[in-house]
DNA sequence: CCAATAGTGTCTGTTAGACAATATACA
DNA sequence: TGTATATTGTCTAACAGACACTATTGG
């Protein structure tokens, strides 16, 4: 039983980043195609961002995970959340590996894409709702990944305000409703919705309105954008 | 913005475990005391069990948890779960590294104790109720992850089971509400606790019962004891 | 029959969920 | 005035929480 010293074979550590947005009225994950190089594994496959941590340039794991979404997104600041970890033999076929993975949640406005050091592409991809999420056949064990995010992301938006993060600074509560529904993938009481938003003390009024072709409505924002997370009471109607 | 090669400066990857138990009405955690040897950070300081994944014996990270956690009380299959992991430059002396957490929960009866590789002693600590959770100072960055394990264990004991893999494979009502309130520390009412467990249906009885100097008692088990979690409603009452 | 704990029943304030009514803008 | 959406109100069934009562054993 002894231990292994501290600079025998050590895995391949990695960060990688899965990040929701809902546009077009769809919750929607940022993939990236990888190269096409003979070295790397899975050419051409498409795979959640993300790469090797450098030990000279982060600090620690979440700042790692922040500088490849700025590298991608070119968003700073938004929802930022460590996920899991995944690592095991077979996974990587250069060897044992473990991945970081963090899941964001970006507004789909304020966002130009670029593609990566090792991607060639970057896109949205529509979330199903059946068995496989993504319509792409994923690289390394990604498919796994995106399955555990997005539940993890819907189990939470049960019981937290995370969707608010999925859009701009400032929002209705209409909108806010709205988000919720596609991110749970069902309708919710409009009365229902705003009391539980409301009492819950999150979001705070801003001293303006969205105005359209109808009676025009107050905007909101959330009153600590910087905090982890939030819990209203359980959540459920269907109307 | 070059990704540095996969045979760049890799971190040290290590999993180290918080084991939970609750001996003489106490929660208490599994510190393991650090060799004196010079060569060794944190000398003679408690510290979480762990240590390095070993690329040739462990195929998994899971796998790796229940190897050290059957060092260290030879139990094969109780509650694990991921709590997360922590990685930067400063935590080890040694360099960037990063340690993937699980936490378990054993019953108090069914454990020998073995000190490990790098371990002089093992003991259990009790959890105190304030700001530091334990009368020591632990290794590395130790604390900080201990109080993250509590913190997840007690949110989840608010709408989970857990409690109930801190105690032998059979229980009474009685004494799974005596672990609940112990966990959470604060009193639970009788009547609601029954009835918000049985209705769950997480719990089956058996065709036995706890004889005492009263009423005996009827014995339960979990229905699934393989299940990863399970949630009831909210709990809550004060008593 | 007493002590001690197991187990069940009752009452009440609160709340989720469904639904309806009213408010306020623009055209 | 009409249309469209925002916002608030009402009613009811379900439920959590508090508390009390009954049940069953050993001594």
């Amino acid at each position: 039983m002894s231990e292994k010293p501290p600079d025998f074979t050590k895995p391949y550590s990695t960060v990688d980043l899965v990040i929701f947005t809902v546009r077009d009225d769809a919750l929607s994950v940022l993939l990236v195609q990888r190269a096409n190089a003979p070295d790397e594994p899975y050419p051409l496959r498409w795979a959640l961002p993300g790469g090797y941590i450098d030990v000279d340039r982060d600090f620690d794991l979440l700042d790692c995970a922040k500088r490849k979404l700025k590298e991608k997104t070119s968003l700073v600041s938004p929802y930022l959340e460590q996920l899991g970890s995944f690592g095991d033999r077979e996974r990587d076929p250069r060897g044992w590996s473990i991945t970081q993975v963090y899941f964001a949640l970006v507004p789909s406005s304020e966002i130009r894409l670029q593609a990566g050091a090792n991607a060639i592409d970057a896109r949205w991809f529509e979330i199903g709702s059946g068995e496989t999420k993504v319509r792409e056949r994923l690289a390394f064990d990604h498919e796994r990944i995106l399955t555990a995010a997005i539940e993890r992301l819907r189990s939470k938006v049960e019981y937290t305000s995370l969707p608010a993060y999925l859009l701009p600074e400032e929002f209705t509560l209409s909108e806010l409703q709205h988000i919720f529904e596609i991110v749970l993938a069902r309708r919710l009481d409009k009365s229902g919705f705003r009391t539980r938003v409301l009492d819950a003390g999150l979001i705070t009024k801003v001293p303006r309105v969205r105005r359209a072709t109808n009676r025009p409505a107050q905007l909101y924002r959330l009153k600590d954008r910087s905090a982890p997370l939030v819990f209203p009471r359980t959540l459920g109607a269907k109307n």
